[in-house]
DNA sequence: ACCTGTCTAGAACGATCACTCTAGTACGAC
DNA sequence: GTCGTACTAGAGTGATCGTTCTAGACAGGT
């Protein structure tokens, strides 16, 4: 018996497994016999825990990777001297993972929301709630440091633009030294957003 | 009897329906029994025009999507005042496009790309090519308008990157604000550099 | 001891996948 | 006319897909 709030450890494989398998091969190259054998869970414990199947897992694969993914950015940023300095170091970081990983894809979110936009809208609503917490989170962040709400939110839009499509320039190259270069450009974006404020 | 250099309508017809197949629901989500059916050819004329199947497929629309769109955004480079005005003149293009098409994926390669890359080694290798080729002729542009050829690498880079990105919140939030602010936060970006470097 | 609910186990289902194969049509060359 | 090539046509292949289903294991609560 699972007490309230506590995790079962063969659903956090499953999601585990699936998460991995759709940062290489997304939601449609991702079989659930392949997330089976991966998480070394059942068929039955799969619907035990997803009674929705492919979709409600893929849901909330989402969710959860997109919460640390938003965790680990206001984490980066708020231990950052600046907001601008926070972007050199969120880039670095995503780079050295890249070339850990051998150029996986960081994070399963982009690639499932274009694969199933026009086709699972459940799993796009679920896409845009992640994308706009992170954009409403560094926004949040930017308006901290003493830039106007519209600025931050246009800027916000910019940075998490740029690393989804920093990571798939990044993965479809195998190399992260553009990635990186696209770091070191938002940093002097808002560095000169700062200075325009006067701030900091 | 097709003579050399023309082309022929049947593969035409499979490589559109293909190309807006891909741009739906991706690689792994579009069967070849549905490029026949959009496509009105047959199994036969499919792997008569591409013995290599579905993998052959998808190169050559990468490698023709990918030219088109490459030649499109020099067209409006080129026609822009500076480089920094092509920028809104590009995003807001593209932003018009993603409303008109009910946010379908306006370019299938970003997509593609990131679920194959690690699969499919040939067609990540058709996909970094055309993404170099892309951010090549940007940076080009950026040199010709007086930036140097580091700085127009890292804009160049930039900007490719936003754009793709760009193309996932858009269509994963079936809206375009986002999208044409970004275009904007690039023109003063550009315009930044170009008044750096006293240019134009 | 015996429920009850949670979770595991995996065979089986019909549908669909990428792909192959054989047969046929259309047409220019000669 | 009759060849050869380009192309169309679609039934058939085995494999694998997402999902369902039945059966059983294991744990408290009573």
């Amino acid at each position: 018996m699972v007490k309230p709030g506590e995790e079962n450890e063969t659903r956090n494989r499953i999601l585990g497994a699936t998460n991995e398998l759709f940062r290489r091969q997304g939601f449609n190259g991702t079989s659930l016999s392949q997330v089976v054998k991966v998480s070394g869970a059942t068929t039955g414990s799969v619907y035990h825990f997803f009674p929705g199947g492919k979709t409600e897992l893929a849901a909330e694969v989402l969710r959860t990777s997109g919460q640390v993914y938003q965790e680990l950015v206001e984490m980066i940023v708020d231990d950052a001297d600046d907001v601008a300095i926070a972007m050199t170091d969120a880039f670095g970081g995503a780079a050295a993972v890249l070339v850990e990983s051998n150029f996986i894809d960081p994070c399963p979110i982009g690639t499932v929301a274009r694969e199933v936009a026009s086709t699972h809208d459940d799993l796009r609503v679920v896409a845009q709630e992640v994308m706009a917490s992170w954009v409403g989170s560094l926004a949040v962040r930017f308006r901290d440091a003493g830039i106007a709400a519209d600025r931050a939110d246009a800027l916000a839009n910019l940075v998490v633009a740029s690393i989804e499509g920093g990571f798939v320039m990044a993965r479809t190259a195998r190399n992260a030294e553009a990635f990186a270069s696209i770091g070191e450009m938002l940093r002097e974006v808002v560095a000169a957003e700062l200075a325009r404020v006067g701030a900091r």
